[in-house]
DNA sequence: ATGAAAGCGCTAACAT
DNA sequence: ATGTTAGCGCTTTCAT
C-alpha cells in the first residue's frame, strides 16, 4: 500500500506538506501543491480514512439512519443524500432500523457510538426517550428529516398542511363525503399519520363538513393496504364517499385499483388523491402533494455539513427548517357527478 | 469521551487486557473478562472504530455497492445484508453508483480505496474493465451478487434458467404466441436482460415454437414501461400474443394493467408472468419466479465474512456460487382459451 | 493470564 | 511556506 511517506519522498517534500497539499488545510505554495497532487495521483495514493480520522478527529463520513428501506420516500431521500455526500467527499454509513428490536438496540447503544462518522442524518425517525438520550450522548451533530426529535435540528415538511391542502382541493371541487385512508397504528410514537389526519379534519371543518368516523380507514402505506381500505369504504353503499384522500400515494393507487375493480370510474364516480408524488403517481394520473424527497436529502446534507464546518450547533427547537411542497393536480380528481346537497349532521367519530 | 484507559483504570487491569477482553482475541481469564465487560458497559465505553481500525488493520465495516436504490431488488438485498452485518457487529458503508458518471468515477478511484471497510459486496454490478482493475487494486475481498465480475467471487442466480422456467410454464399450458418484455438497452454491458431473453428463446425452441421478433418488446423495469410495452404488443391485433412474459414483476404488473385497460381479462384472455416475486406479485396474483433477495443478501454477507475470517480468498471463477429460485404459480396464468393450432413458420427476428 | 511498549498512518501544533 | 515532532486511541508483539 502506498502511504503518505512514499508520496513525500517521491515529491521531495515532507509528510506534513503532503498532508496539507491534499487536504487544503494550512498553507502550501501553489506549485508545490500541484506537484504533490500530481505525484499522489500518479502513485495512486489515497489517504487512509482510519489514520486520518484518528489523527484529525474527523472521519469524512456521515451516518444515515432510516426506519426501513423498502419505501420509496426513504430511498429517495437516501439516494440524494448519498449523491450530495459523495460530491462533498463524504462516505455514507447506513443504519437501517428495520431489522428488529434487538438490532435496533445495538445500533443505538453500540454502532452510533463507535465514532465512525462525523454526524448523522435521521430520516423520519421516531424514537423513544431512551433513544433520544443515546442520540444526544453521541455528541455529534444530527439533522432530522421529518419525524422531529426533541432538541435536534429538524428539516420537516408540514404534514398537517399538506393534508389540509389536498382535502381542501377535494372540498373545493364540491365533495362533501371525503373519506380518509390514514396511517395505521404503526410503530412506536409515529406521529406523521396523526398530523395528516389532523390536516384532513381541519380542512373539513373549514368547509363546514362534519367529520365522520365511518369515512376513516387506515392502511400500512402499501398499495395492497390502500386497496383493502378503499374496498371497505366503497362496498358500504350507505356511506359511499365521492372522494378518497389517502395519506400516501401508494395507498391512493391501491384505492384507484379498488375503484376499478368495483366498476367505478376515476374521477367520474370517485375522486382519489394522495401524498408524495411517488413515481407511480404520474402513471396513474394521481392528484397528490409533492414533497420532493430528493431535495430534502440534499438539503439535509447541506445543513449537516454546514454544522460540521462551522461547528455552530443548532441544538434547539428553533433550529427547525421547513420544506416546500406543492399540490399537483392530475386526472384523478374532479367535481362529484351528482351535486345533490350532501347529507349533513351525520354521526361524528 | 471514555477511552480504553478509563476502563483499564476502573477495572484495575492494563489497557491490553481490556482490549483482549472486549475483542475476544488473545487469552483472558474468564472472570477478568466478565469484570472488564461489566466495567466497560457501566462506563458506556465503546471502542473507537478509527483507532481500532488503524491499530488492527480491520475496520469492522463492509462496503455495499449498488447500481441505484429505487429498485425493489436492490433494497431488498441491501436490507438483509445490513441486518446480517449488524448482527455480526459490522457497519455498512453504502456506495450508490446511481448518481451520475462523475460520481461513479469518484467512487471507484477514491472512495473504495480509503480503507474504510474490510471488504465489499457488489450488487448486480456491471463494470467496465477499468473499474474491474480498480476493484482488484483495492486488494480486499469482494463478493458479487448477480452481475458477475471477472475474477471475483460471485453469488448468482441463473437468469437464463429462471426465464426458461417461466416460459416453459406458459408453453406447457398450451401457449404458442408468448411475447417477451425484455430489459432495455440499459447501462454499460448490463447482461442480465440478455440472459433472460436467451432463456425465453431456449424454452420456445424446446417446445418447437419459432422465435418471433415481433413478439419482443423492451422496458426499463418499471410498471410504466411494462404498461407501454404491453400496450404495443396488445394493440396490434395481427400478432396478439396469448401470453406475456416480462423479465421483471414490475413490468409484468404494468402489462396486467394494460390488459385491463384494453378490456382483456387475465388470465382468461391473456396470461402474464414475471420474475422477482416482488411485493406486489401476491397482490396482483402474478405468476413469477422468486429469487429470494433477502436470502441472497444474507448469504453474501456470510460468504464475505468467511473470507475475512479465514483469509482464504476465493479469487477465481470457480468461486461462483449459485442461488435457488422457484416458480410461483398464481392466478395470472392459465391455458389459452382458443386452442386452434398456433400459426407456425412466422417471420423470425 | 497479564503488562509494557512499540507502533498503525496520518494531522496539527510548533518551530523555522 | 515548509519541516519536525508529538500524539490520536487503540492492538499486538514480546516479556514476564
Amino acid at each position: 500500500m502506498v502511504g503518505i511517506d512514499d508520496v513525500a519522498r517521491a515529491a521531495g517534500v515532507s509528510r506534513a506538506t503532503v498532508s496539507r497539499a491534499l487536504s487544503g488545510r494550512g498553507s502550501v505554495a501553489g506549485r508545490t501543491q500541484k506537484h504533490v497532487l500530481a505525484v499522489a495521483q500518479q502513485l495512486g495514493y489515497v489517504v487512509s480514512s482510519t489514520a486520518s480520522g484518528l489523527a484529525s478527529g474527523r472521519s469524512r463520513a456521515v451516518g444515515v439512519i432510516v426506519p426501513l428501506l423498502n419505501r420509496w420516500f426513504y430511498t429517495a431521500v437516501l439516494e440524494s443524500a448519498q449523491n450530495a455526500l459523495i460530491s462533498a467527499g463524504y462516505d455514507l454509513t447506513l443504519y437501517n432500523l428495520g431489522g428488529g428490536a434487538d438490532r435496533r438496540g445495538n445500533v443505538f447503544e453500540e454502532f452510533l457510538h463507535r465514532g465512525r462518522v462525523d454526524g448523522f442524518i435521521a430520516i423520519s425517525l421516531e424514537v423513544t426517550p431512551e433513544e433520544v438520550r443515546s442520540l444526544h450522548a453521541v455528541g455529534k451533530p444530527i439533522v432530522c428529516v421529518g419525524g422531529p426529535i426533541p432538541g435536534l435540528h429538524t428539516l420537516s415538511v408540514d404534514d398537517a398542511e399538506m393534508s389540509r391542502l389536498v382535502t381542501e382541493h377535494l372540498a373545493s371541487l364540491g365533495h362533501r363525503r371525503i373519506a380518509l385512508i390514514g396511517g395505521g397504528p404503526g410503530e412506536k410514537d409515529f406521529r406523521m399519520p396523526l398530523k395528516r389526519k389532523a390536516g384532513y379534519e381541519l380542512a373539513l371543518k373549514q368547509h363546514g363538513i362534519d367529520v365522520d368516523g365511518a369515512l376513516q380507514e387506515t392502511g400500512y402505506f402499501t398499495i395492497q393496504s390502500g386497496f383493502e381500505a378503499a374496498t371497505r369504504l366503497l362496498t358500504n353503499a350507505s356511506l359511499r364517499p365521492t372522494a378518497i384522500f389517502a395519506v400516501s400515494d401508494e395507498m391512493a393507487v391501491g384505492a384507484m385499483l379498488a375503484a376499478r375493480d368495483l366498476g367505478l370510474r376515476v374521477p367520474e364516480d370517485l375522486s382519489v388523491a394522495g401524498i408524495d408524488d411517488h413515481e407511480l403517481a404520474g402513471f396513474f394520473g394521481l392528484t397528490t402533494v409533492a414533497q420532493y424527497p430528493a431535495s430534502q436529502g440534499a438539503r439535509a446534507v447541506e445543513l449537516l455539513l454546514n454544522e460540521l464546518a462551522g461547528d455552530e450547533r443548532v441544538e434547539d427547537e428553533e433550529g427547525n427548517t421547513s420544506h416546500p411542497f406543492d399540490l399537483i393536480v392530475r386526472s384523478s380528481t374532479a367535481p362529484p357527478r351528482v351535486t345533490n346537497g350532501p347529507p349533513r349532521n351525520r354521526s361524528v367519530a
